[in-house]
DNA sequence: ACGATCAATGTAATCGCTTACATTCAAGCT
DNA sequence: AGCTTGAATGTAAGCGATTACATTGATCGT
């Protein structure tokens, strides 16, 4: 099978490769099927005007008389038109879509922001872009590049893009960029968010104050990751305030998934003593390790405290109902993208725009 | 829709905003603010060489002297030159690009299609769209008419798209379609599929030989929704080669999400005598009503016996494991882009691709 | 009644890229 | 030597839309 994409793409990433690139032996003449699809001209000559009467009965309905107007929208019905959005943005120099950076569509936090973000931009007439890093930089550049090749007029990244070369371009660019789901941005760019680090320590003061002292995390892959890694921090910050160590044992990694999640805790509960609270990266893993515990008849909470992050809707459903840190979400994409499309009309927004985080206590934890 | 651009109104009231004295010289020519971003033409420039050889360089290398290509190379990384797809999706009339259209992300088994689809696409250089509808017929066509503008190469659908005003749209410019998880698609297009009645019939008759005969459906929401439809269907059918009636009270519809799983779990239970066996819509209402079970001390599959549709990643995690039919989602959707792909490179594909269904005994039924 | 004004439409340049065709030049053949 | 051939590059014509500017009538004020 050959790929699109000759292999010698690879050879620099400074060759942009967007989209597959023409294969050699496939030269088709290019005016050989012309004739399917209907264009502003054939609208015009259908409709006896100009071209660019159809174009402002699009785009500037109020300026063409009536009866134009309806001979217009006739054509185009005929024709069956649909205006080129390429051939728009080429001439417009805007595209009228967004492009979002995440690191996954399958997990439910990124899917009900996305979706609540595109449900805005949709509104707002924009169309929304997304890209998936599959938490990779490399794959988050690639993508990033190939949104703007696209030609977004906007970029609203999860976390902060870490890449110098790609901050460099979006600079030169000059393209509004926003970042979500963090207290701070290296580029200066506008965030909207919080501080993960300051609510997983407050989570674990929490646990502290229900008198736990054999503390574990159930943490999310770092690398690559700084939300990951300021959840990591602040439980390890919160523990060193009161004086209690983290070791190296009551500390694993795993991804987002639950069979990870249930090896997970069962690492943790191998050791002696074992921990009586358990801090979880996020609800996902928080999930899987009350799996695991019922599997393993560890009443939770009864045995085993176990804290989650991000409030997904599971959350509340589950039995026991998790205590997690709540992160309102869909408000935060949604602010995310006014902040966004602020920026393209030119309008000044604050450099930070922090969102109220705050622990659910349910049934997941006790003394 | 409001448009990205200006609304007419807005646009109006705009330019005197400015510049209340209407002056003919206050009109910023098009070229004005040109400068940030770097075309061909100043590749070509900075690198002494036509803008065709530029173009030569970036999509058929070995045509072109290495020195040269390196001179390119090397300007295009000093300009942060991009390619603009949009233009060059104008010049060759194809994009790179494929829209699929299903009906949520915010659910695990979009989510995973999406996601094996993005990566398979990707790998043969081809970029996603996606577009979701909401289960809204009208969005559909709205969305979909959004990727056929934007230029997509071929479409993917869950499911059958029923627009007949669509369906011609796309018949007419030859867009290359395929449709993934029914077992037929009206249009004629290709599908990679299964038959969501039979595979309900079939799950419906494994309950049946457990030897229920109370039992109940918690059914997904069937408007503009097929595979929820034949999947009561399928239940129907069942219970009717039996002679079992379903009345009404023993089904109940349900969006796909955890509360209103359990309430409808709580309805079905509200009826007396209580259904032994419940079949759900998929494993989303499947959870919900495991969690609703516990909650209300029912022992599943004591008390009540429950299956799901999908397979979710959770189904096996659950206390109990769902018992549920098992959907090769990842499969489907990459042979679908494997299909769609084919198509767009003009081979003949199979107009029906049926993939393998089963049901997954877990601990969530019993006798 | 006649230019000034204005609203409605047309003409044609332009956006950034690809590519058919033209050109150049060196090598190969008789 | 003369001619063919072909590889490497350049020139310029599109692709489909928008829009600055030109044009055309009709309306209006004096």
């Amino acid at each position: 099978m050959k790929s699109p994409r000759p292999a010698s793409s690879a050879r620099q990433s400074a060759r942009p490769a967007v989209g597959p690139t023409v294969r050699p032996g496939s030269r088709a003449p290019r005016a050989a099927r012309k004739s399917t699809v209907a264009t502003v001209a054939d609208v015009a000559r259908l409709a006896q005007v100009s071209s660019a009467t159809v174009s402002r009965a699009l785009n500037q309905p109020e300026v063409v008389r009536a009866e134009l107007r309806q001979r217009i929208e006739a054509a185009i019905v005929e024709l069956g038109y649909v205006p080129d959005a390429g051939a728009r943005a080429l001439s417009t120099k805007r595209s009228g879509t967004i492009g979002a950076v995440i690191p996954t569509i399958d997990n439910a936090i990124f899917a009900k922001g996305i979706e609540a973000l595109q449900k805005y931009l949709d509104g707002q007439g924009y169309q929304l872009l997304v890209a998936v890093t599959e938490y990779d930089l490399d794959v988050e550049s690639r993508q990033a590049l190939d949104l703007v090749a696209r030609g977004v007029d906007g970029l609203i990244f999860m976390g902060n893009s870490q890449l110098p070369a790609l901050a460099a371009l979006l600079k030169r660019r000059a393209l509004p960029c926003v970042h979500v789901g963090v207290p701070n941005a290296p580029s200066g760019a506008p965030v909207v968010g919080f501080d993960n680090q300051a609510a997983a320590a407050r989570a674990t003061r929490f646990v502290l104050d229900l008198g736990h002292r054999e503390i574990a995390m159930l943490a999310g892959i770092t690398k690559d990751n700084d939300r990951a890694r300021a959840r990591l921090g602040g439980v390890r910050q919160a523990l060193k305030e009161v004086r209690l160590p983290l070791p190296a044992h009551r500390v694993v990694e795993k991804p987002y998934n639950l069979a990870a999640a249930r090896e997970g805790l069962r690492e943790l509960l191998a050791h002696n003593p074992p921990p009586t609270a358990v801090l979880c990266g996020n609800d996902v893993l928080a999930f899987g390790a009350l799996m695991e515990a019922a599997r393993q008849k560890v009443k939770v909470p009864r045995d085993l405290s176990i804290v989650g992050f991000d409030d997904l809707e599971l959350a509340r459903h589950l039995e026991p109902a998790l205590t997690t840190m709540h992160v309102p979400t869909e408000e935060m994409w949604r602010v995310g993208g006014e902040r966004l499309l602020a920026m393209i009309h030119g309008e000044k927004v604050p450099a930070v725009t922090e969102v109220e985080v705050r622990l659910v206590v349910r049934e997941s934890t006790a003394r």
